[in-house]
DNA sequence: TTGTAAATTCAACGCTTGTTGAATATGCTG
DNA sequence: CAGCATATTCAACAAGCGTTGAATTTACAA
């Protein structure tokens, strides 16, 4: 194996920081709330990652390429399938969407806190457009440059502005604050993803219909 | 006056805890660079507010009610000038987003500070809840209300997923990382609210009628 | 001018923070 | 078992934190 192992531990720290991180921010976590809850002493992390910095960069790279890879591949998959004209764009959104409903299905808790954590990030004025592009704007033109296709004469600025509401509205999803659920007085919940990308996707792609096709099916 | 008039130095502090607070968070902020910035000794702050929370909240209410009668004025306006059907959904999202051009049109820059605060709160898991709702949730209902005479026979379940669409959209605007700037090239600017609403308007008004009116018109 | 209350600074406190070097435990190889 | 590298803990550090009580300045009314 080229990759060694890590240690057990320093996956529980990886564990506990990246849940930790999500609902408190970067400055608003300790090494040792860390490191208690991981069970371990607070030098454990510094050990295997230095500083609290590069911790903090290992728990956000973690699982970037594999949810990258997902969400690639649900759109190789949709682009596949579909005639010469390319996937439309409730096909493409769905690509974009779906396979964040991976911690539902894995029953992985971890998978939640790290999608509140992109969230914590993307909304970041401070962290948000160093940290964000580096692991992600690749695959996010990817899916830009399909929806061109399935919205033949779209300007690039209302594409691009069409594609900040739709990261906007996942975002606050991503972050469940648990706001809608107040506010609907319980009738939405912010844990159930899928009923999230259910109202999002038909929403989102008459948005991109109406702004950059001038409303046309 | 029944209030009284509040020292400059205090409303410094304001201003200045104001910026920090929204570009990194509560606890990514010290006392003493907030009175390093306002040209002040770290205890007047204390003195003034009391606990740094009380300074948090106090800075996050201080703009609430004149943003909240802003938005308000514009929903009973539009709804003033329409007919006996009420406003349709454009006016009323037009009546929500627009006056959140304050900070451009004053020039003042403490206003687009707050708005990125308001990103800030209400986009995290830890603050969101209990921050929002106590401030603006009657606003908010008030938006919803109006949109669903809009929108007649709208399911409260995609009402509020539809708004919820709508928040995360504006949330992310509001929080200014300037990823969109990166993303396109320079062709869409994060402090250019005039253009995020131009597109958010025409984008989410398409969003609620696909979802909560079958796309009907 | 004097008196008084508010505003502001000064100086310091007890605590927590991230980080590190040395000491110990663990697991594996021979 | 011996040896050794890795993993983990222990103990401590210097720096920075929020907070507070006392001292000082400022503003203003009498």
């Amino acid at each position: 194996m080229s990759r060694k192992t890590p240690s057990p531990k320093s996956e529980r720290i990886l564990d506990v920081a990246e849940e930790l991180f999500a609902q408190r921010g970067y400055d608003g976590v300790t090494l040792r709330q860390i490191a208690t809850g991981a069970g371990v002493d607070v030098a454990l992390a510094s050990y295997h990652f230095g500083k609290k910095l590069d911790l903090f960069n290992a728990v956000f790279q973690r699982r970037a390429v594999e949810l990258n890879e997902a969400r690639l591949n649900a759109l190789r998959s949709c682009q596949d399938q579909s005639g010469p004209d390319g996937p439309d764009v409730e096909q493409i959104i769905e690509a974009f969407l779906r396979p964040l409903e991976i911690a539902q299905e894995t029953g992985d808790q971890g998978w939640t806190h790290y999608l509140a954590l992109i969230a914590y990030v993307n909304n970041s004025p401070y962290w948000g457009q160093k940290m964000m592009s580096k692991l992600f704007d690749k695959l996010v033109l990817e899916f830009i440059e399909a929806l061109r296709r399935a919205l033949p004469g779209a300007r690039d600025e209302d594409l691009y502005w069409c594609y900040h509401n739709l990261s906007g509205a996942l975002t606050l999803t991503l972050a469940q604050t648990g706001r809608i659920d107040k506010l609907s007085g319980g009738k939405c919940q912010s844990s159930d993803f899928r009923a999230a990308y259910d109202h999002m996707i038909p929403f989102t792609a008459a948005g991109f219909r109406e702004v950059c096709n001038g409303g046309k099916r």
